[in-house]
DNA sequence: GCCGTTTTCGGCCCGACTGTTTTCAGTCG
């Protein structure tokens, strides 16, 4: 029996104990034991006793152990057979749940989208009780929208938006401050919705400016401290906004940035204290409310450490305290090890990017322009290359605290051969290696690609391994756990691609490659100065996988660097 | 349905908004 199966019946049971109607909190026990199942990291086979799982009990249990038994479970049998099939994606219409759902079944019949629209419009649906004419509109307004409704969106997406909306609330003169919250603080790869937190003491004179200023499709709701907006953009956007005093501007921060898990975890730890935490403040046993000045502030004083809104995820972050303050972070990067300039398609030269690195801070950082193979993006012959090298050597000259080195981001071709020979590669000193062609070969193609170039001696690093672009195509598909253990056999750095788009290795293989104590490179591939900013998001990634500073190759000092290049020649 | 070094029963995170009511249920995050 597959795990996912047994977590996706266990859900599925909730699900359809939700279209019933049923007790709230036993629906949520049947989602919370497919949760803790999740996160538990042993297979079904190394788990003797479910019931041991927190989370997981007598009920629950039952149905796990029938389902690796008999691979079926009689309870969700019985329940496909009470309810149809035709409710389930109509719980997806905004403002009807499990309990209204039910009464349009058990009162009308209502099984279908069809059926839903024929009583809405029949006026048979405000006649049941808790539903009114309002409601009857509303539904047949969503039913006209369904599918058309945004589902998730891109984190690249979004960034172009986030940032946008917050030039509108810094214009805005009667904001005291703001902050995205949600998902997309937490840095995840694609949200349902954009959250702000805006802290004001003119509520009503800000939401009438949010109002006049966005371009707006649907006021979704619109109260004293709450505006929710659907967005006319390219894609249609949700966007909430919070508006609160100055005072509670940290604890509505914290709250709406969540997660949902982590939340319900913070709360139950406030509650063993004797506190309550709301989006108000933290009501102290005396029943004094608490404000903050800072999210560090709050968290301390439940005796925590400042967690960062990445790791706020599963709860479980709470378990795993004493591993923060190893997680890099941005103060901890010293250099950027992927980055193009005019020689092939990025945008400044070489002394512009150079300039730029240094104004980062950084200690030092390496030039890798494509390979002559590229030619739409004007890849470098090897003796352009060693014009760009001399180019390189002139800057190092004139800024001797700072170091740039020379390298390439070379393609490794459809045939598995590479792009330079090993008498121009072996005058580099960083060599990158990465696909870029031929998606569609079968994996096995795929990896004797990589291999070729794994194993190579001058290559230091294979960049953006999977060539996915997040939520538009899936890359060329290799087997990245294999590529994994070939990095770590042959002392190769692998590439946590910085870029929005592509945020590749993904959390997942970050965390197997840690686990095996591969080193990674967060690298921009910054094909603009402007570009170089991505390395924020890209060490906030890093943070979902738990990724531990000393592992990752920027945080290194030039010497180490210098060590670890020259080990590989 | 799950959980418990104060509890084996009575809680389960907490609050806003809407549309229905005439004080609140349902939904949502």
């Amino acid at each position: 029996m597959n795990k996912k199966i047994v977590i996706r019946t266990l859900e599925k049971i909730a699900l359809y104990l939700e279209l019933k109607g049923e007790n709230p909190f036993k629906v949520s026990a049947f989602r919370k034991a497919a949760n803790a199942l999740e996160l538990d990291e042993r297979s079904l086979e190394e788990i003797d006793d479910f019931t041991k799982i927190k989370g997981i009990g007598k009920g629950t249990g039952a149905v796990i152990e029938e389902l690796i038994q008999t691979g079926e479970s009689q309870q969700l049998i019985e329940l496909e057979k009470q309810i149809p099939k035709g409710l389930i994606p109509l719980l997806k219409i905004p403002g009807l749940g499990g309990k209204k759902l039910a009464k349009l079944y058990q009162e009308l019949g209502v099984s279908s989208r069809e059926a839903l629209k024929e009583a809405c419009e029949s006026k048979k649906v405000r006649s049941l009780p808790g539903f009114g004419p309002k409601t009857e509109e509303k539904i047949l307004k969503e039913l006209e929208q369904f599918g058309e409704r945004t589902g998730r969106l891109p984190i690249w997406y979004l960034e172009s938006v986030v940032r946008e909306i917050n030039q509108l609330l810094a214009s805005i003169e009667e904001i005291e401050r703001y902050s995205v919250a949600g998902s997309f603080r937490r840095v995840n790869e694609t949200s349902k919705d954009l959250d702000f937190v805006i802290a004001t003491k003119s509520p009503e004179k800000v939401r009438e400016q949010l109002l006049f200023e966005l371009t707006i499709k649907e006021i979704v709701s619109s109260g004293d401290t709450k505006v929710s907006v659907v967005l006319d953009l390219d894609e249609l956007v949700n966007v909430d906004f919070r508006l609160v005093a100055n005072e509670e501007f940290i604890t509505t921060l914290h709250h709406f940035t969540g997660s949902k898990d982590h939340n319900v975890r913070m709360r139950q730890l406030a509650k063993e204290q004797g506190k309550k935490i709301s989006e108000y403040g933290v009501e102290q046993p005396d029943g004094q409310i608490l404000t903050f000045h800072s999210e560090k502030e709050f968290f301390a004083l439940f005796g925590l450490p400042y967690i960062p809104p990445t790791v706020r995820e599963t709860g479980q972050e709470l378990d795993r305290l004493n591993e923060i303050k190893e997680l890099v972070t941005i103060e901890d990067i010293k250099a950027d090890l992927h980055m193009h300039t005019t020689y092939s398609d990025g945008a400044h030269s070489v002394a512009e990017m150079g300039e730029a690195l240094i104004s980062k801070g950084y200690h030092f950082g390496v030039i890798t322009d494509h390979s002559q193979y590229l030619k739409v993006a004007n890849g470098l012959t090897p003796e352009r290359l060693k014009k760009q090298r001399e180019e390189i050597e002139a800057f190092n000259e004139a800024h001797p605290d700072f170091t740039l080195f020379s390298g390439t981001e070379m393609d490794i071709l459809p045939d598995g051969s590479l792009d330079y020979d090993d008498d121009v590669l072996k005058n580099l000193d960083f060599v990158i290696a990465s696909i870029h062609s031929s998606f569609s070969q079968p994996q096995e193609k795929i990896m004797e690609r990589l291999f070729a170039a794994i194993q190579h001696p001058y290559v230091h690093m294979i960049a953006h391994p999977t060539g996915r672009i997040i939520g538009e195509r899936e890359g060329y598909n290799p087997n990245v756990e294999q590529l994994i253990h070939w990095a770590k056999e042959y002392g190769k750095i692998l590439e946590l691609n910085a870029s929005p788009y592509r945020l590749d290795l993904c959390i997942e293989h970050l965390k197997l490659a840690m686990e095996l104590g591969v080193p990674i490179a967060i690298n921009t591939d910054a094909h603009a100065i402007e570009q170089l900013d991505y390395m924020e998001i890209g060490t906030k990634y890093a943070q979902k996988a738990w990724l531990k500073k000393e592992l990752v190759v920027n945080t290194w000092s030039v010497e180490q660097f210098k060590n670890f290049i020259r080990k590989n020649k």
